[in-house]
DNA sequence: CTGAAAGCGCTAACAC
DNA sequence: GTGTTAGCGCTTTCAG
């Protein structure tokens, strides 16, 4: 029955191995495992000296099968953007990975087609495959938080339900417009007044929740606003041409735009036109991506706490997924501003 | 016996429900999926009829435990290096899902300590978690690949074992120095001579590989190297540096680098003495990260083929795991220039 | 070609 | 406290 478990054993030890070597039963190593307070002190010394002596590591199929739970958590990854500067999923996944490994959970990465939202995660969720996911594109209706919900998956979302404000599942997202409100008014400290807003087109709720911040900021101070804005694509050339536009029409003495690759085109504008960024205009970007923090002169910009972020994903996975089930409302968290050169000198 | 599959249903159908709505047995379901030849036309059309009424997927667990394969590959990540370009490994990421996706595989992404290299592996091998692992950190005298050998657990390695090139894993790598190589004769063709050489420290046989490259590029058309290589820390600083130094002393007309990161250095020093890159002193940098395509000039840089290294380790993980398993040596693949302003106009 | 039986390794429920 | 029994859902024999 028992297989001589050497060290080139080509299959684990199994909850029989160790119950024979420590000379009890198959039940009593599954205590010794997950419920150790249940056993006789010498009893449990015993078992837990064969199971380290084989490297005995419970099978997660078999246990997987038993407890119905993968402690596997999908999130479906996009296709990078080249030519842009936009790194915060990267990032996040690494801070999610960091995370749920200390909550006993692995992440399981999957890929969608790029036109279908829903795709990967109906596989996944009909086989059981994992026990929970996190959803990152939540902008655009977000179809995959009103089927998942309608499927009684269970979900966190790293972002807000935009479109629904009265949806009910578990949402992580980062104060966007907190975020270019400070970026606005640590310009506005500088000494600045005529400044400029490049963001995303209309439809971009996360675009409007930003620039909202940059105009609450200035209304604030009494400073108008007009003919200071600029809402275009997210590309560098978008950036460069609306800074061009606006420099020509507005005057601004700073920036603030919706991302780091909006602000990289500003970057280019002011170098074509012979103004020095920071000196002569000031510019901040948002995301802090690897591009903000190598560029000269550095590119001052708005950080999402994207650890944090995933900390709660996990802390609501965690009330999603436990018994009973601890139901997690929204978290908004708020962003850093990582001050560079690009801000320029104080102007007063 | 049976359950009402809803559309609300919380446990999924399983072999049995599906038996029964279709008045076959279990194991002719198992075999509509599994080997659907074996069935005839007419008993074929029915289960997979009731299959689709039901929305029936095959639970994992019970699958793993029966067929011992997770269909999981592991790959472990390392923490985001922030104040570098380099994103390598995000981007290998992308491409891995990718491609194990096409061949019936999700990635299971697992965080592992700092200083210790093996952890991680040892548990998800042990508690059979994963079929096999993509190891990548494979400098330093990958540890890792040497104990999962002794383990003989399945994985394939991006990059060479360059501490024991008779290694007979299964790796897949790029030819560093032939970017190099590819780099120098650019500018070489462009009409320059004294091309400098910024680098990692010597114990980085990646380095010693890419610098390679720039010496065989130049000694081939009999140019001198002395005095026009340096070898530095990644991080931009070192660059910036490292690019005084030798302009002073070897007054390069142009430079190639080990990493975006170190010719981010160099645009820096460049700028700061009031060279234009590219049109004063050429650049190109390695890696082709974001940075490198939004900068201000373009940083021409050597890419990875991430693609193609994803599909080459996706193709020799099947043979390792295929039956009978199918050896794959070595593969090598050539990385490509992209061209950029950096490089500066022709000077012949 | 289809069905019946067995068992992968584990844990929940119950007896002792 | 510890052992026994059963079964998660699937696939792999082996009969019919």
């Amino acid at each position: 029955m028992s297989r001589i478990p050497g060290r080139l054993s080509t299959t684990p030890p199994t909850l029989a191995d160790v119950a024979e070597r420590a000379g009890v039963s198959r039940q009593t190593v599954s205590n010794a495992v997950n419920n150790p307070d249940l056993l006789r002190a010498d009893t449990l010394a015993r078992v837990q000296e064969a199971i380290a002596e084989l490297g005995y590591l419970p099978n997660r199929a078999a246990r997987n099968l038993r407890t119905r739970a993968s402690h596997l958590i999908g999130l479906r990854i996009q296709p990078v953007q080249e030519g842009t500067a936009n790194a915060t999923m990267d990032r996040f996944v690494h801070s999610l990975v960091e995370t749920s490994r200390e909550a006993g959970y692995h992440v399981l990465l999957f890929a969608g087609e790029p036109g279908e939202p829903l795709a990967g995660y109906d596989d996944l969720l009909r086989s059981t495959a994992v026990d929970a996911f996190v959803v990152t594109d939540t902008y655009l209706g977000n179809p995959q938080a009103t089927w998942l919900d309608s499927r009684r998956a269970p979900f966190v979302a790293f972002g807000r339900p935009w479109e629904n404000p009265s949806a009910t599942h578990a949402w992580v997202d980062v104060d966007g417009a907190a975020g270019c409100q400070l970026a606005t008014d640590h310009l506005l400290d500088k000494g600045h007044e005529r400044i400029a807003w490049i963001g995303w087109r209309k439809d971009s709720r996360i675009g409007e929740d930003r620039r909202a911040g940059w105009h609450r900021a200035m209304h604030a101070r009494g400073l108008p606003t007009t003919g200071l804005a600029s809402r275009v694509e997210d590309t560098v050339v978008s950036g460069r041409s609306a800074a061009g536009v606006l420099l020509d029409e507005a005057r601004p003495t700073a920036f603030v735009c919706a991302s780091d690759t909006l602000a990289m085109g500003v970057l280019h504008t002011l170098h074509e036109r012979g103004l020095r960024a920071g000196d002569d205009v000031a510019v901040v970007g948002f995301d802090d991506s690897q591009v903000a923090q190598v560029v000269r002169p550095g590119l001052s910009s708005v950080r999402q706490p994207l650890e944090q972020v995933a900390v709660e994903v996990v802390k609501a996975m965690e009330g999603l997924l436990g018994h009973p089930r601890v139901a997690h409302p929204g978290v908004l968290l708020t962003p850093s501003l990582e001050v560079r050169d690009s801000s320029g000198p104080d102007r007063r």
